[in-house]
DNA sequence: CGTAAATTGATATAGCATATCATTACACGC
DNA sequence: GCGTGTAATGATATGCTATATCAATTTACG
């Protein structure tokens, strides 16, 4: 027979691992204020389940049964608060991410969409020094970097 | 002998200096096998003589003589022809520039709007090496400089 | 000069994001 | 627990940018 089903056979989650990232998220946004509200809740763990950059009516599609402004305005609230960022697509097409770090920038792969974290590379103070030698003073940048991933260079 | 107006008289400017840039451009798009017709010259012309980084908007607004299709197309044609370069607000709008050099870089200054080239900044090679250390091929990016240029830096 | 093909332009359409506003649900004090 | 003020929700309308449509026009070229 069936044995020793953890959790009766079925298909409920006792505690997704996502579940800790929501709470966090919801707490920090508690402590700015915005209320813990269910659809909100859904927002943030259809976000939370994404595995690479998604658009904004990604989102909606993934959750019927949350109301599309309230969509929007989860995404837009959390990118506010930092706990997503926004991610842009050569062809500007946007899209979000959880965010992880501070700021940082996207290695974007352009078959499978995936997007990593760009490491050990200071371009922003290199930015800084030089748009200062145009007597520019510099407050913030945009950047993205596009190609493939280590997946699917060799194709 | 052929001396004396080219062409009738009349309030006709002798010869502005956008004019040359204008035929330049048309010239180029001729080698590709665009035509030479009066409204593309009217938007190339348009474009030509903008002082800054414009929205395609303003430039329909600038040219009521001129289809907005047209203008949008014009506009477009440019930039897949590397005659005008888009370039990206903090607030996700999208203007355009007459493009100058090859691929470069802008400082956008946040208070008058005015577009600097960055000079001495070799951000590729930089970001081409970070990505190759985390397996990733680069193929293009995107960077936008956002700050105040050095006149209004002092406000 | 005549013709095939590119271009134009008035308008419709698409797509994304926010605005509106009546209704609902949360947080907080009692 | 239980009102209550207020934020949040959601169905829908609206705004805005850019492209698609397609008949009429203009260009390039023989």
């Amino acid at each position: 027979m069936v044995a020793t089903t953890p959790r009766h056979s079925g298909h409920e989650h006792p505690r997704p691992r996502s579940a800790a990232v929501v709470d966090d998220i919801v707490a920090q946004l508690s402590d700015r204020g915005y209320r813990d509200t269910e659809p909100r809740r859904l927002v943030i763990s259809a976000v939370a389940a994404q595995g690479r950059p998604f658009t904004a009516e990604e989102l909606c599609a993934s959750l019927p049964c949350v109301g599309r402004a309230t969509v929007y305005r989860g995404l837009r609230l959390l990118v506010e608060t930092d706990q997503v960022c926004r991610v842009l697509l050569e062809d500007r097409e946007l899209r979000y991410q959880l965010s992880h770090q501070g700021h940082h920038h996207h290695l974007l792969c352009a078959v499978c969409g995936a997007s990593t974290d760009l490491e050990g590379c200071d371009v922003e103070d290199m930015l800084r020094e030089a748009a200062a030698a145009a007597g520019f003073r510099m407050s913030g940048h945009w950047l993205e970097v596009y190609g493939r991933c280590g997946e699917c260079v060799e194709d």
